[in-house]
DNA sequence: GCATTCATTTGCGTATGCATTAAAAAACGC
DNA sequence: GCGTTTTTTAATGCATACGCAAATGAATGC
């Protein structure tokens, strides 16, 4: 997970990195404006990298140049979950299918067990952030042996926009017990190779894992995130 | 389909366009480098807005900025079709099932219908353009249909790289007489409201379009478009 | 000849400046 | 006062300039 390139990275890199890393931990909270000219004095470069990053992102879905008003981070609504969890049902599961389809080995397939162990200990431990973090590689492993570019490309991309509903909605949400029971699940269809199985089950996981956070969003009113 | 807000429209949109309509056309041709100062003098514009076409068409995946050797344009091999076909076909198979859960009227089915009368007739006619143009319009109608802006985009984006495999493959590609019963099958469980089936005979008719493109790239030793 | 070092070129990354024009503020008429 | 026009302000879109590093080619040593 290190870029241990470490090559003399460009200012526009940089300002994407750092940009979408406020905009993950809420820094530059959604609904805000911010002018081109102000970020580039926070980021201490030109407006010229700023610009280059702010264009990725908003193709990221992160936020939105809007000529004269500065960029804007956008909002994540419940409508936009559910767009999201729709994608990740979609493309996830079809990446578990192909997993299971690619007869990996045990030893190509620990990384994947490992982070369900983590998910365990994080449970135990009640520890919700080192379990979110374990659950997002897990979902990240496993589209990953899915073998397909672009699926992980776009995962990662919505990925990012759930990360930041999941800052708000971690500590609201029940402990995710049932949740590994699906991962220990997936996990064995692919090792058997069973690709019905495995997609199935895994569909079966991000609906219901779906279901769980509109409610939490209705319940509590969180009209965006 | 048109942009009939007649605004001025600022350089780089225009760069975004032209560049796209002439990697699509052909006239950039994959695997051709092109320096950005080329591209500038072109289009009659500096490097700025040509620098900020190219990263937002880098990020849709048509070309790749590489630093002293100028953009390149990016080949579509035939595992970056199975890539796309699957995305496609999930994605679709989702709108599909979406779709023909929203109960639409007949009317707000028209427009989907005539896209199908359009393949029947271009089929009569031979008309293999005019097939391809109905037919892309069927999809991206029938994705609209789904409800889901983010799908939209998604396929979108990675149909901008199927329409320059298509741009090859049309015409050597057997008439899609078949192709047309799927529409009909899939349009009538809209219509009905039967999200399975919807849903399912979407999915069978990608999957066959999937094995008919790559079975042509085989066969014709097509590796790069 | 061939490798190696040095000089030169050149394309990019970035800063900067400016014209444009949308928005805000001010002035004005009623 | 309030709606309308004019003026001012200021953020953007874009052109341009420039330093740096990479690639190219020349020169040198062996």
């Amino acid at each position: 997970m290190k870029d241990h390139g470490d090559k003399p990275l460009s200012n526009t890199q940089r300002a994407v990195q750092q940009l979408r890393s406020m905009i993950l931990k809420g820094e530059l909270a959604a609904g805000t404006d911010h002018l081109e000219s102000e970020l580039a004095e926070t980021l201490g470069m030109s407006r010229t990298p700023i610009r280059e990053a702010a264009l990725m992102l908003e193709s990221k879905g992160l936020l939105e140049m809007r000529p004269r008003k500065g960029v804007r981070i956008l909002h994540v609504a419940p409508e936009d979950m559910r767009e999201i969890y729709d994608i990740l049902t979609e493309l996830e599961s079809l990446a578990a299918q192909r997993a299971a389809e690619a007869r990996y080995s045990s030893a190509d397939l620990k990384f994947l067990a490992g982070t369900i162990d983590q998910m365990d200990e994080a449970i135990q431990a009640k520890d919700l952030e080192a379990w979110a973090d374990a659950d997002e590689a897990f979902h990240t492993e496993l589209v990953r042996l899915g073998k397909n570019r672009r699926i992980e490309d776009i995962v990662s991309m919505v990925n990012d926009q759930v990360r930041r509903a999941r800052l708000t909605t971690l500590f609201i949400r029940p402990l995710p017990l049932q949740s590994n029971e699906d991962h220990r699940a997936v996990y064995t269809a692919i090792e058997r190779g069973e690709p019905d199985v495995a997609r199935e089950r895994h569909k079966k996981h991000r609906l219901q894992a779906k279901a769980v956070l509109l409610d939490i969003l209705e319940k509590h009113r969180l009209s965006s995130l």
